[in-house]
DNA sequence: TCAAGAATTGACCAATGGGACAATTAACAT
DNA sequence: ATGTTAATTGTCCCATTGGTCAATTCTTGA
């Protein structure tokens, strides 16, 4: 098991250096040598162990959405109320270590990549069809079954949302106050789907 | 009053050509050569219009955006009731002309560069203004003071997420579907706003 | 200890792209 | 006509960058 392991922290190394890279410089001034220079190594190096700048992206997209990944499967598994699910997938997003200028300058990099990148759409897809299911499954507790879907499109959207605008507008929206306004959002939408079932129903 | 008015003609032309060549090809493939191919014209032309590549992109950003602001405001226009000038708001947002997935990435190219270029950042920085504004003079009417620029910045999270969703998984969401549900969000937010404005004035 | 293989480097290359510029052509006022 | 200005082109240049490769330095297992 440790046959591959020096290799592997390299490559961390590599694709984390990367992601940093990329929240400065963005995808263009993102170069392989300074990508290495970042990571101390020469440039050289990054090419050894990625086959050339795209797969070190693509690993890098990777890299960057692991913990958050990580961090919502964490307070999931500890959080069976379905409504306290949704908050919990909703904050994740807005915790502070993530919840950064910076991270979301380098996403917006890669997501504009996204359409000419078949393995960052894959990756993205990924991401999506991840964060749909975990509301998919509590909403089901919680709204009319023609609800669910629309909703946890919708949630994720709003979530999308605050994200892009720190990114393009830094300090005009905390975490918190996102975090407060979807989940305002979400008992709002609670409410409507069981007080106005058929509305909600003829919305499909 | 002719003066410019080649000049003006080209510069439009070139502009345009910069948006379309960065639909397909985003902001590392749309070349200087490749706009000016697209416009039928010479490289040298471009640079003897703009000073350099991002003076043209950020005057391609404008343009862009300019089409949307106008269906905006010729609607606003004649659409007196504040709920309905909402819904016009979000409806010009998904119209077929403007709601592409093409465009979409273009304008996802542009948001990337947003963090470097100062320019850029104050043309993004308009656009959500005029968007602000013309949503808080509506719900200044529809719903308590102090839910007036959450819901606001809410609604624009919510269009931008729909609209990114667009760029990223072309087909997962229709100009239909994200209007139809943007509107069940503000209903729901005035509803309860109204229901429980303690709850809304304490979200502050 | 030593050989085999992995890690790492630095030099090199071809391609590209942004931008400068001199030269040519078109437009037009007098 | 003609001189002046604007429009347009094509060429040239330089810096940069992704990628290749041979050479060198570790690691490490036997």
């Amino acid at each position: 098991m440790k046959l591959t392991r020096l290799s592997d922290i390299r490559r961390r190394e590599l694709r984390r250096a990367a992601f940093e890279v990329l929240q400065e410089q963005g995808m263009a001034g993102a170069t392989l040598e300074k990508v290495a220079a970042h990571a101390g190594a020469s440039k050289g190096i990054v090419l050894h162990y990625f086959r050339n700048k795209q797969e070190l992206f693509e690993h890098a997209m990777r890299e960057a959405n692991a913990g958050l990944g990580a961090a919502v499967a964490a307070r999931l598994a500890r959080t069976p109320d379905p409504r306290a699910r949704i908050s919990a997938v909703i904050e994740c997003n807005f915790e502070p270590r993530f919840f950064q200028p910076s991270i979301c300058h380098a996403w917006l990099s890669l997501c504009a990549e996204v359409p000419r990148d078949a393995t960052l759409a894959r990756i993205q897809r990924v991401i999506h069809a991840r964060m749909r299911s975990n509301l998919v499954s509590a909403l089901r507790a919680l709204v009319p079954p023609e609800a669910v879907e629309g909703l946890a499109l919708g949630i994720s959207a709003l979530i999308d949302g605050y994200w892009l605008r720190l990114g393009l507008r830094a300090g005009s929206v905390t975490g918190d106050d996102a975090v407060r306004q979807i989940n305002l959002y979400v008992d709002a939408m609670i409410d409507a789907s069981r007080a106005r079932p058929v509305a909600t129903a003829l919305a499909r």
